[in-house]
DNA sequence: CTGAAAGCGCTTACAG
DNA sequence: CTGAAAGCGCTTACAG
């Protein structure tokens, strides 16, 4: 339906080669006189002609495509992340194919399939499979790939993460040794998600190096999937038996807000307690009193996850061998 | 590289015709055996086959695509809609491509060419040009198109907004009225893009149906690309010379967010003035003691540009003829 | 200086 | 019941 090549080779009455030629910028290199260069542009133009890069991609073997899977595009830490990979990709020539996992496993299989089979040239990916086990994971050798903001320690992949552990170590280190709590509340989610489960562990850590014991009453563990609904009622359930808590540890920014909520909503004083977060709402730093924040270098990890996969698609089309790199940045507090 | 269904084909010592049926799950309608068609599936799997959508869909003509234009990627209202348009453009069956123009008119071309190119089956697209030029805007025929939270009155094209003149004059209607502001500033940003006009416009609108002069000296303008560095001088600037300020409206969410930390950090009291805002972060809500906000429905509006899209999209495919749908969505003040 | 031809990997109308 | 063949729109090695 559309005007192609051969359209123009035709009104002309040259051949799709010389077009072709032509219109990729190879003219001059092939010696084409001026004159059909000139009468070639000017009929592209007068037809309105525009390159079908899928036949061009399905000759050359390559889409200068990336695909993009996030467990969600709205949340703020995800977003940003697909904000950054967009731009980087973009200034390099690449387009990005993305989409959402829902943090559902079985959907992101089925998204690395389907991305596999729309030919993109690589693909970054926040995985939420459970198992590590590589043969059922992908197909790796169909795609390079990158793991973001996650990684298994079995498979053989470049990845590019924060240092979970020692980040909440250091937090939680903080309240205790300058703050002065003694009894700080676990606030946390799905723990058998990788992250998550480093970031407790970081928390125990800090605990046991003060000399405190764990307690387990102190954690409060809600599902992503409906932490809007779970965590008010478990927050008032936990302060009714806990009122000796001095502080709360949030694994990650959306339990912090919804604190923060639940707080203001009951007029509930935020100053009462010390708080410290795995990220947070640009300003909401600027309206707790007391709160601890690491900052996620969100914008460095989207960076080097592209660049790594870049490498690695164009290694691979040169056909020289490629090393999986391993990619851990450090968080911010402030 | 990959395997095809030549090489299936070969290896079962069939035809090409034969396995592309079956893999299509045309087999039954085509009477293959359905021992043939056991050996084709088997031997796909083996071989670890996966289609080349590439050639499928030059052949079809359709790439079951569609490509996202936003300013950016990361602020939480184009956020929420890529997320949107995401998972209904998923449920239906097609993919996601997404760019982020920068706020820039020409990036913008540059990425509608793009994705032209690649072979969307259509364009979502929030339009940043300035000019309502029809003919150099966008080549209409080549792509179904909708727009989203802007349009120009002038364009033939589909597209789904709020109502930006209403919405803001009644939060400024209500500021006067209920809350007793006599003297609101108005805080906004690219006052010539066209939603930051119509803003402009209802907040003018609001203080003349109550009988209140406009005065110049409320109006503070920023640019977006800088606000975060413009806004906290102006602010200190205009305080200092408007002590008679009793509310402030903002036409964005973002510059509410810079304004209370501005408060904030300055030790400023936020509960000394009304405020009223086009979006807000989630728990504003719940810390600043009087504010007003309309809610924009993100979620709807994508969902909807991606149905008109589709719809759009369908219709061309089968030939029927297509009417441009104008939805215009309310906003909720909660 | 320019072109005929093969090939990328599919789909499907047509033929037997 | 199955297959040979044309075609989608490009690119490029090869030929003249």
């Amino acid at each position: 339906m559309g005007v192609s090549l051969k359209d123009i080779a035709a009104k002309l009455g040259i051949s799709k080669t010389t077009v072709s030629w032509v219109l990729s910028g190879q003219g001059d290199k092939r010696n084409i006189s001026t004159e059909t260069q000139e009468r070639v542009r000017a009929c592209a133009k007068e037809l309105n002609y525009s390159l079908n890069g899928l036949a061009r991609s399905l000759n050359l073997g390559y889409t200068k495509t990336i695909g993009l899977i996030l467990p969600s595009i709205s949340d703020s830490f995800y977003a940003n992340i697909a904000n950054r990979v967009g731009l980087v990709a973009n200034a390099s020539g690449y387009s990005l194919m993305i989409a959402s996992s829902k943090y559902n496993a079985d959907k992101e299989e089925e998204l690395i399939r389907l991305f596999v089979e729309k030919q993109v040239d690589g693909i970054i990916l926040a995985p939420m499979k459970l198992t590590q086990d590589s043969q059922e994971y992908i197909q790796f050798d169909k795609v390079p790939l990158v793991f973001i903001d996650r990684n298994y320690e079995d498979l053989e992949t470049s990845y590019v993460i924060i240092d979970n552990k020692d980040t909440s170590r250091i937090l939680v280190d903080n309240m205790i040794r300058l703050d002065g709590c003694r009894r700080v509340a676990l606030v946390t989610c799905d723990p058998h998600m990788l992250t998550m489960d480093g970031r407790r562990c970081g928390y125990e850590t800090a605990l046991l190096e003060n000399g405190i014991d764990i307690d387990p009453s102190l954690c409060l563990s809600v599902h992503i999937a409906s932490y809007k609904d779970e965590l008010p009622e478990a927050l008032e359930k936990f302060l009714s038996s806990n009122d000796d808590v001095d502080g709360f540890f949030f694994t990650t920014h959306i339990l912090l807000e919804e604190t923060i909520k639940f707080f203001c909503t009951k007029g509930i004083d935020i100053g009462r307690y010390k708080m410290a977060s795995m990220r947070t709402n640009p300003f909401l730093e600027f309206m707790v009193p007391y709160l601890r924040v690491a900052h996620f270098p969100e914008n460095e990890m989207g960076k080097k996850a592209v660049e790594i996969l870049l490498n690695h698609i164009e290694s691979r089309q040169k056909g020289e061998p490629w090393r999986n790199q391993e990619v851990t940045l450090n968080c911010s507090f402030q």
